[in-house]
DNA sequence: AGGCAGTGTGCGGAATTCCGCACACTATCT
DNA sequence: AGATAGTGTGCGGAATTCCGCACACTGCCT
């Protein structure tokens, strides 16, 4: 929350009485004598506002109004003065002053504008950040979702690791997502054109991570689940980076590593060196929030590829996803929405990705081909059976199999 | 720009006199005479502020104040009152009133307040958009695919569209997704959080289209092909957007609307008032180096979705794509990446989606899950087998219906 | 009321698929 | 070399699906 207020006085007295009103409604205050003293301190995307006096030697509080207005035209400035006029007000309100006040100033009066500043500046403030991350189709925003502050945490761990050229250490549940973040991660990296390539670390040889290295060269090696790394490997995998090479180790594992280091079966030497940065991704029970959020954008996917129109999500439907639990994470979800976009029913529990066999599976697409037609003919059958190329009586028959009714899709 | 000023006073010289004083400054007074009178007028997303005499028969200012904030928080009130004294204003801003002014107010006194008011209201709302966006994650950067000048100036044109409140007409040819960008110009606009209702205006008649709208209220209403509305409903239409509802419509068309405007098969009335903002999504052919980057993309969901590994886009893919014609565009070129990554062969020419019937796109299913179970399994037939719950013979009598060899993934 | 178009279904023959069986062949291991 | 496991296929009966036909019913229009 922004809290800073530049304070612009040239009267010591003045400035240390209102710097301590300020400091009694928590508030920061940065007390400047003068405009230069003031002038170093504003910049665009200053976080906070600005209170000045007027009459001051030098520059007076209207240069420093127009000032700051060149320097970043939304920063709010407050003057005060102890011989203002009506005209002297409306001068200032004209040159975009945010607020104008006079000496001496009541708390009573003084505070609201201040306050009413400093939220105006932190909207402003982040819709910019808003509207920087809209523009520059900012990867984190556009491949991770989910809306809760743990989802923007993360978001924000990738930018940073991102920006900087060291090795990495992504963790996370199972199906989290490890793969596409470490891919996220180098898309936001200055080597984002440069190759990425991912490895199981599992049977990962000397020989086949040196290969590896040499393929991803300038660009990022992706070594999943490392706690599967044979040992003679992670000796090489550490000689390799005490040399330093031309590419950026990315390691991801779903398991705790601690017990591995514990128990000696992962070499302590290699495991400081890739978790320089790490990324944590968070379970969806950590967030429960992002599940609707998350399932939506998966919806959208589904619908897309598959060619149909996605189904509405209605608000029973988030209270079934709410309801259950999701150890297979985002993969899980994923499924899920593919399966909703389909309109298969939602499977039994324990019916997982996969359990069905091909004549269940090819059933499931079809009666979605089925309901699909119909939806597309608003429950016509003889134009939805035309459609799918299909005698009318054939049409029935499979539409009896799977108890579809074409007055439901009226 | 916001300048909507609900204005509440049961004096109704004061209300006049005060609605002058709004209209001088540009603004757009919004007069009423009571609570209930003013309570019609107040919902969440309010493009305005709220200026209220505090004394008035019936529920007071203070009254109005509590439900504006349950109704919008961030809705600004501006209190005025006759009589007003120090513990009153102090009560008023501390239940968030936004302004507390003394009547009577002069202009100068006033009209400063009012307008910071509505900046800060317009920021709020448009943090609000943002936000909107984002947890979409910009679905013009993740939906609108293209690396070419082109695609970038369709995504420009697509945001600004969506930041718009203003009628829509998209054109492009067959297949190039008109639909898809109704839909992305929906979730970019405020109201992305409100239906967005699919029409074809082939048959549409006056009675479902009304039905439509109500739909649709407060959010859009994407009329597809409109070349082919009827007349009778082309009237219908055109004097409901005369009226102005709150609904919005978008309305796309693959064929070029001139000939039919030109023959009078198509009112020119309507024409212009749905083209008041145009979208035109170039056809692949004006575009060629966006077919690999789309080629990619679509590759990457379809694996994602089919729960595969994405195969290698070698040169020899991508000069296979590019010789080719793509009349079907994004939607063939989609479809072509789905049967890609299922590994199946090239379609016949004239093989464009949808026009298959049900047999063969269940074949082709049929294919892909074999193809997938095989590859799973790396060529073991009987595992492959087993997995899907088939007898041995029925998977190989279905793997001999499509030429598919076991061999072929060992 | 009558005509017409579309809907929904039972019957039954044709067509297709399923799938066990048995056998020859291949690859791998001891 | 021999044993074993897995592979691939023709045959043929059973099971299932396809689908034309005819009919009764419904909804809409004149």
């Amino acid at each position: 929350m922004i809290r800073r207020v530049l304070l612009v006085d040239d009267d010591a007295a003045v400035r240390e009485a209102l710097g301590q009103t300020l400091e009694l409604a928590d508030l920061t205050p940065q007390r400047a004598g003068s405009f230069i003293e003031a002038k170093d301190h504003i910049a665009p995307g200053f976080e906070g506002v600005i209170l000045s006096d007027i009459r001051m030697p030098g520059r007076d509080g209207f240069h420093l109004l127009s000032y700051t207005q060149e320097v970043d035209p939304e920063l709010p400035v407050i003057l005060l003065t102890g011989e203002g006029d009506i005209p002297m007000a409306v001068e200032a309100m004209k040159q975009g002053a945010f607020g104008f006040l006079e000496k001496p100033c009541a708390s009573a009066d003084l505070m609201p504008v201040i306050e009413r500043a400093l939220k105006t500046r932190a909207l402003v403030l982040e819709n910019r950040r808003l509207k920087a991350q809209l523009e520059t189709g900012d990867p984190a925003a556009r491949l991770i979702f989910g809306s809760s502050e743990m989802s923007e945490r993360l978001r924000e761990q990738v930018r940073r690791a991102g920006a900087a050229r060291a090795e990495v250490l992504i963790t996370g549940a199972p199906g989290a997502g490890i793969s596409k973040v470490a891919e996220v991660v180098h898309l936001m990296s200055a080597a984002a054109r440069r190759p990425f390539v991912k490895r199981p670390a599992a049977g990962l040889t000397r020989e086949s991570f040196e290969a590896a290295c040499h393929e991803a060269e300038g660009g990022a090696l992706f070594l999943d689940e490392v706690a599967a790394m044979p040992r003679d490997t992670q000796f090489a995998v550490t000689e390799w980076l005490e040399q330093g090479g031309g590419t950026r180790l990315i390691a991801g594992t779903s398991t705790d590593l601690a017990p591995k280091l514990e128990a000696g079966e992962f070499s302590p030497d290699l495991f400081y060196r890739l978790d320089v940065m790490r990324v944590r991704i968070p379970a969806l029970s950590e967030r429960p929030e992002d599940i609707p959020v998350m399932f939506r954008q998966y919806v959208a996917q589904a619908a897309e590829q598959a060619g149909l129109p996605a189904p509405e999500i209605t608000e029973e439907v988030v209270a079934r996803l709410m309801a259950r639990d999701w150890p297979g994470n985002a993969r899980a979800l994923m499924s899920e929405a593919m399966r909703f976009v389909l309109g298969m029913n939602a499977p039994e529990a324990g019916d997982a990705e996969g359990d069905l066999g091909l004549a269940e599976q090819m059933a499931q697409v079809e009666r979605s081909l089925l309901a699909a037609a119909l939806r597309r003919h608003e429950g016509h059958a003889s134009a939805a059976a035309l459609s799918l190329k299909l005698p009318r009586k054939t049409f029935y028959d499979k539409l009896a199999r799977y108890g579809l009714r074409p007055d439901d899709f009226r």
